[in-house]
DNA sequence: ATGGCGATTATGTATATACATATTGAAACA
DNA sequence: TGTTTCAATATGTATATACATAATCGCCAT
C-alpha cells in the first residue's frame, strides 16, 4: 500500500515486544484503519495497552517516526503521516495485457524449467527459513518478433505443490498462478541495473545497457509463494503509476 | 551522569549523546579507519570511552545494526559489514527521510535556477496548454559526501506564484511544496536510463552508467503544479513498494 | 478582547538495573 | 580422543526513574 521500509516480514515470526507494538501500528496505518492524520495513542495509552514501560512504546514510535509513517510532535502526540502510496498501477503487472495495449502480437516462450531442493539463494529470494522444493522457471515475453522481457521466477512448490506438474511451455507462470493462489501481500523492488551477458543475450541487447528491473515477493496467508524477477531493456519499458491522495 | 548538550557540530547540529556515538562510528567505517570484518569496540568499552551507559552505547550500535553499517554478534561483538550496498531502500516522496533511515546526513544543495517563460518542452513536461512563467531547478540531495539522487524540477509559477520569490539554495524544493500546495492528483513513471555526461558528473559516476529515473508531475485541484525529475545511481538505490490487495 | 505567562502535558534523552539468550572456550568426563 | 557440560561473556530486551524540552491551554492583567 505505501512505500515503506520493509527489513522484516512477519509472517510467524517471534517479535520482541516493542517490535509486537510497531507491527501492529504499522498495520492498522498501512490497511488504513487509522487514515493519515489520525492521532495514535499516547505512550501513556499504549503503555497501558501493552502493559510495559513507557520505554518500550517509545522505542517503537520512535523507530516509526524514523521511518517517516508517523511525525511525532512534542504535547501534541503521533500522528499517522501522508503516505502518498502510488503503488496501485504495479499490482496490475500483467505484460501480456501491457504488450497489447501497444497494439503487438504477444507471446511467451519457455527457456528453462529446472524443479530442485531450494538452495540458499532461492530461500533468500522466495524469504523461506526451511528447505524445500521449488520450481526455477525463466522465460521470455515477446512483443512481436522483438524480446520485451525477460522473467525469472522462482514458485514455492510447498506452497502451490500442483505447479510442479505445469510445464509452462507457453503459458506464462505469472497469469496461471493468479488464477490459483490468493495472494494476499505482495512486495515489489525496481531498480537499475546494467545487462550482463546473459540478459544482453536472451533480450537481443548490448551488454552493459541499462535495464529496468522490477522484482515481486508474494505472500499468501503469510506463505511466500513465489519471486519473480522482470527485466525490461531500457529504452522499451516505462513504468505508469498515478494516483490521487484520497486514498486514506 | 551528564545530561550536558554536546555541540559537536556534524553539519552544524546539536546531537544527542547517542547521536553522537553513532556519528562518530559512522565516521570511522565510511573513511575506511574500521574496514569491514573489524571488530568495533564492545559497548562496555564504549560506555567507558563516553563515560555513559550501555543503554546509550546501544541504541548507537543498534541503528547501525539495523542501518547494515555493522553485523553484531553475540559474545563475539560487533563488527564493520562488507557490502553497505543492497539494503537501501527508497521512499520516492521525502529523499530527506530515505537518507536518514539509512543513517546518513543529509543535505540538499542547488546547482541551478532559471526563471523564465515556458518553453514548447516546459509545457510538455507540465502539461500546459498555454505559454507562462517557469521555475527551472536542478540541485542534489547527499548521503554523507555522496551525492544520492539528482533533481531536475519545473515548477508552473502560475500555480505557485510565490515559488519565483524562494531561492531554493538549500532547502529541497519538494518539500517546500508539499507545506504550500495540496496536491490533488500525481503521475509517476518510472524507468532505467544510461547516464549521460552531465548526469554522470552531478552524481559522480561513469558516463553510460544505469540509473533509475522517477519522474512525477502533480495536479491541484486540474492545474498542473510541479514536473520534477529524479536520477539515482543504479548501483545504490532500490526501490521499494509493498502493499496488500484490500484496496479492490 | 488580547497579549503575556505560568502550569500542564507529551515527547526526548539518559540512567541504573535486571534478566534473557546466544555463543564461545575450557574443564570434566567417557 | 571425542563429547558433554558449564561458566563466562556480549548482546537483546525490558524495567522504573529522572529530568529536559517544546507546545499548548487557560488564567490573569492590561
Amino acid at each position: 500500500m505505501s512505500l515503506v521500509e520493509t527489513d522484516d516480514v512477519d509472517g510467524g515470526e517471534i517479535l520482541s515486544l516493542h517490535q509486537r507494538i510497531l507491527s501492529d501500528i504499522r498495520e492498522k496505518i498501512l490497511s488504513g484503519t487509522w487514515a493519515p492524520g489520525h492521532r495514535i495513542p499516547f505512550e501513556h495509552e499504549l503503555t497501558a495497552q501493552y502493559n510495559c514501560s513507557r520505554m518500550t512504546v517509545n522505542k517503537a514510535l520512535s523507530q516509526l517516526a524514523k521511518a517517516g509513517l508517523i511525525e511525532r510532535r512534542r504535547r501534541s502526540g503521533s500522528f499517522v503521516r501522508q503516505p502518498q502510496s502510488q503503488a496501485a498501477v504495479l499490482e496490475l503487472h500483467d505484460i501480456r495485457i501491457e504488450v497489447e495495449a501497444l497494439g503487438l502480437p504477444y507471446r511467451y516462450e519457455r527457456l528453462e524449467r529446472v524443479k530442485r531442493r531450494s538452495s540458499a539463494e532461492d530461500r533468500a529470494r522466495l524469504g523461506l527459513a526451511a528447505p524445500g522444493p521449488v520450481l526455477a522457471l525463466e522465460g521470455l515475453h515477446f512483443a512481436g518478433e522483438r524480446p520485451f522481457a525477460l522473467e525469472q521466477r522462482l514458485i514455492n512448490l510447498s506452497a502451490v505443490a500442483e505447479a510442479g506438474e505445469e510445464e509452462f511451455l507457453d503459458i506464462a507462470p505469472g497469469p496461471w498462478l493468479i488464477g490459483r493462489v490468493p495472494w494476499s501481500e505482495a512486495e515489489h523492488r525496481i531498480r537499475a541495473m546494467a545487462a550482463d551477458e546473459n540478459i544482453a543475450d536472451a533480450l537481443d541487447i548490448d551488454a552493459g545497457a541499462p535495464c529496468l528491473v522490477v522484482e515481486r515477493r508474494t505472500w499468501s496467508a503469510g506463505h511466500p509463494v513465489t519471486h519473480v524477477r522482470f527485466i525490461y531493456p531500457a529504452e522499451s519499458h516505462t513504468l505508469v503509476a498515478r494516483f490521487t491522495p484520497s486514498q486514506g
